[in-house]
DNA sequence: TGTACATCAGTGAACGCGCGTTCACTGATGTAC
DNA sequence: TGTACATCAGTGAACGCGCGTTCACTGATGTAC
């Protein structure tokens, strides 16, 4: 074997000559499967050493905290879900001692959930960014779940209040999320000049959409 | 200075007893820190090692084709636009032979879409989980803008055929597009068994939701 | 028709580097007797 | 009150490894004259 665990002396049969490019597009169908297989893998795009760099400790010091790097990226993740769910509940707390009637406190609350993925959009991406199994617990532990219940919840005190949507709770609470994380994405990743106002906007239009579809 | 760059013989007051964890939350915020600057970083958790490997040929052979890394994560996102588009519009070309309405037609590129998200899930999560500027190419250039064209595109129809939408047409279709985007995310990320079913029927639901807000 | 040369599609060997992790250690602070 | 010891919050030095990239090379195929 060589080094890198080719077998040794095999040489490719070089392609005829004038189609050299399709090696290229093997490269890219391999690149497409290798990508699949790390879905779960580790996820944290940041080196112990630099975290370690940047506190201004010595990198061994991690491991006084976190068993593993893998343990430090779930540590890091489920920080973001509890700073999220806490960002949105003092958003509906605030505006409900403002007396403001649950379809304002879900407004607040779907823009506290942008707020938090525009200004911690690197913890955001890792929160939603790879495999839950990779945290290896159970749905019902996953740290996303206060999350849902926080969106639910939300959705639900408009319904008390008097609305009720044709497709039940759950499933405008799932399409509000859907809707917000799929357009931090696009904003974030493909579309635009990454204007904060634009991503508040459509917060604000969503939830409009969303209670417009209710009834009385 | 240490070989890894901190100053030399600068040793950190350790914190007082019991309060240790002082430095976990540090180091957390250190991660958050750290994951913000990397936005933009090469993108592609793979070596270029392990696709020649997978591909069957000497690492140096991928500079034929690709000038370094970057470009390799570039061609393979690109890659995938085209063949989501060409994904979409294949579905919407077979529905329209059969005869279908714009509405069932653009159900079915939504599902086109949802379909290649589920099956390409590591070209996917590239596509749509990194800061376009890494691709250095203006926004018009971009390879997700024919994507965006061809969702307005079937929204489009759809009002060509009698509908029309209060949000207008761009609104509607960005709206279809995220929760889409989102909601595989979410599917992938955080919730669930996976079951692919469950997105298919997000899709149409989500289509159903869209058509319902227009007016004939 | 023969032959010198150019081109193409790759490989061999090596470089310096930063990585995750382990092991043994330090030195200040608290605690039992 | 003194002192031996345990604990805590860290560091020093080193390990083996895979990485991205560069440089010089090969050997088959085509092409000009």
């Amino acid at each position: 074997m060589n080094e890198d665990g080719t077998p040794i002396g095999t040489v490719r049969r070089p392609n005829p000559r004038g189609q050299g490019d399709r090696l290229r597009a093997e490269i890219l169908a391999a690149v497409a499967r290798l990508l699949d297989q790390k879905l779960t893998d580790n996820p944290l795009p940041v080196s112990l050493r630099e975290v370690a760099r940047e506190v201004g400790i010595a990198a061994q010091s991690m491991y006084l905290h976190f068993s593993d790097k893998n343990e430090l990226a779930r540590a890091v993740a489920e920080d973001g879900f509890k700073r999220t769910v806490a960002a949105m509940a003092a958003a509906d707390a605030e505006a409900a001692e403002a007396g403001a009637d649950p379809g304002e406190r879900l407004r607040v609350q779907a823009n506290a959930f942008c707020a938090f993925a525009r200004d911690e959009r690197g913890v955001f991406r890792l929160m939603f960014g790879h495999d839950a199994s990779s945290f290896d617990v159970p749905d019902r532990a996953h740290p996303a779940h206060h999350l849902w219940h926080q969106w639910v919840g939300a959705v639900r005190a408009c319904e008390t209040d008097g609305l009720s949507w044709p497709d039940g709770i759950e499933r405008t609470a799932l399409l509000l999320w859907s809707a917000l994380v799929g357009r931090f994405a696009l904003w974030s990743s493909t579309f635009g000049n990454h204007d904060p106002v634009e991503l508040a906007a459509f917060a604000d239009h969503m939830v409009e959409t969303v209670l417009r579809g209710a009834r009385h």
